[in-house]
DNA sequence: AGCAGTGTAACTACAGTTGTTACAACCCGG
DNA sequence: CCGGGTTGTAACAACTGTAGTTACACTGCT
């Protein structure tokens, strides 16, 4: 099973932000979907999400959506936390109620636990040193080179 | 989204085979699903993942079920990767077919992918360093506490 | 040959994702 | 103060992957 693309959707949505505005042109839910190719409502319900984790603010009607801190200031897993993808400390899921009445039924869980938690927290550490605005220059790079 | 929870009965299995066995009882699929609290088909199916993997060896019949190495030398990584929880590379998914028209559309895939890439290798090196044996030592371990 | 167990196909039920339509609520400009 | 473009959300459909179950052919020991 594979990580929602909501991530990524999401980290994609919040370049577009970071990156300078075309003149005149507001970006609305409608240009985001044009630009990562889904429906406008797609969109909505994850700026929806990342306002309410107060990475963005939306202006109902054409009041336009910001950024509510600098890109640098912006990390990948606070998008991540933002759009839920997996509950907190959920990555993995350990099948519930193994036989008590069997020894590794017992203590298979408490076994696993703490690795799990430890690679999900690794996995999360690359994420939290990586921040909107590394992803924005990388872009801005390799838009440079082709 | 979670990983699969086959990852986790995959483990309680190897666990069982690695554990000494209890004198004239047989391990079958039926007995390993009574303790992982499954159904017994939910086994055969993991363990002809693990079977094809090499990890264990499985003779028709009431042959029995076997591990091919010591738990010393089987490491999480390989039953994670036995059971397919996640294509290789793939734990995240990126909306694919972003428009090239645009700036961050052409160039975020590549963008992020090393970050992404980074991540999930981060994970994956956790499971790598630990072994089945480690596992059952504290399952061992909790018992005695306990 | 009988039988206990494995291997596997087929089906159901369920949950989460993604895309879509529809529509109320909002607010700015004229 | 009203019209029009936009956001916020509910509702639903299609699809995918998981997990449980039944059924049955196959295997190999005794």
């Amino acid at each position: 099973m594979q990580i929602s693309s909501r991530f990524s959707v999401a980290v994609h949505v919040l370049s577009l932000l970071a990156l300078p505005e075309q003149e005149g042109v507001p970006l609305t839910s409608e240009r985001m979907a044009g630009s990562v190719n889904t429906n406008p409502v797609v969109i909505r319900r994850i700026l929806g999400q990342l306002k309410k984790a107060g990475l963005v603010e939306v202006r109902p009607a054409s009041g336009g959506t910001f950024l509510t801190r600098q890109p640098a200031n912006i990390t990948l897993l606070e998008v991540y936390r933002a759009v839920e993808v997996v509950e907190e400390g959920q990555l993995f899921s350990v099948h519930d109620k193994p036989n008590p009445a069997c020894l590794v039924g017992r203590h298979i869980q408490s076994a696993l636990d703490d690795t799990l938690q430890r690679a999900q927290t690794a996995l999360e550490q690359v994420l939290a040193h990586t921040t909107l605005q590394q992803v924005t220059t990388d872009i801005a790079a390799k838009a440079l080179i082709s």
